[in-house]
DNA sequence: GTCTATAGCTAGATAGAC
DNA sequence: GTCTATCTAGCTATAGAC
């Protein structure tokens, strides 16, 4: 056969959700291979550099989501920065499905080749944290309280995802998502 | 040798340590012993399930960490509760070394093996929840605001600390720690 | 109680047919 | 581009000497 058995953008998700559940040490080549339906030699034939380009690639998913539904979001001025907050909120909700899955940025962070990650991941914060300053700023925060409540915004729906995933109970995450906009207000 | 090499203790708190780092999936039984300065066969000799079990053994360390540094103190009735907060608070600024240290709650919910470890996780983090309510009680917030408020804070602490150790930024820790006793205020 | 040595397996990665 | 088959290295775990 010639062409792709698996359609790529399905390979994609697929590398996508195995990572952020199993983290980069408990995703093997096996695994992968079954999730998304490929065989681990197809597989690297898609990614020559194998698992770490694989999780890579699964990052530059995320960074390209963040910008799509958070930066351009919060950078859109043609909108209330009420309404742009309530946007990226329902976002963030719908990507974690509710507090059900894992970070993919998080899982990264720990594991025999964290350090390889590392860069894209704390890009990938940074931008997180610059969209809510940015939405903050134009809610009437001074620039230093817009900074400082950002850097409490993005590890509260971090942490609250890994509360909900360690406890089950998906409110952890739901309250904190609830709680955005009050920590906001001016 | 008929004594051990090794200080039992110390095994302990490397065992901690690494699976703290690494987790459970990156910390391989080689990196482990080299940790702990135990040869593979002497941890088995310790620990005879294995791998599994070293862990457990590492959660149960931060169980009893937990009674003894944040539950017992957040129930002692003689001091005030704006002290026993202070006290909690400086507790887990010094566990996690200023925020230089993965939490082994989190590292051991992601990988192969993370559902042997749910229940004693989620009863930590329980632990946690609770011993923040009961501060807020004390400090005048009604049962029900006490719960939402707990239910923001150790999020707030873990993700934090995911957000620090990505980010290389310790003001992530540093900066939710000081806002505690903000979101405890009547 | 610690060690050396090794079994048995699975990991990530590759060769080459189709 | 996908596959089967396989390599080597590393994995968890065990056996048995001291």
């Amino acid at each position: 056969m010639r062409t792709q058995k698996v359609d790529p953008e399905n390979v994609d998700m697929k590398l996508f959700e195995t990572f952020s559940e199993l983290g980069y040490d408990g995703a093997s080549m096996e695994v992968l291979a079954q999730a998304t339906g490929l065989k681990k030699a197809s597989l690297y034939h898609r990614f020559p550099d194998g698992k770490r380009e694989m999780a890579q690639y699964a990052l530059s998913i995320v960074e390209g989501w963040i910008l799509q539904n958070i930066v351009s979001v919060s950078a859109n001025k043609n909108l209330k920065p009420e309404s742009r907050l309530k946007k990226v909120i329902a976002a963030i909700d719908e990507l974690y499905n509710g507090g059900e899955n894992n970070c993919l940025l998080r899982t990264l962070t720990v594991g025999t080749d964290a350090n390889a990650f590392k860069e894209k991941v704390s890009n990938c914060f940074n931008l997180l944290a610059d969209a809510f300053i940015d939405i903050a700023i134009d809610m009437g925060l001074s620039p230093k309280a817009a900074k400082q409540q950002a850097k409490l915004i993005t590890p509260l729906i971090q942490g609250s995802l890994v509360l909900a995933g360690a406890t089950g109970d998906k409110s952890y995450f739901k309250n904190s998502l609830a709680q955005i906009p009050e920590l906001l207000a001016a």
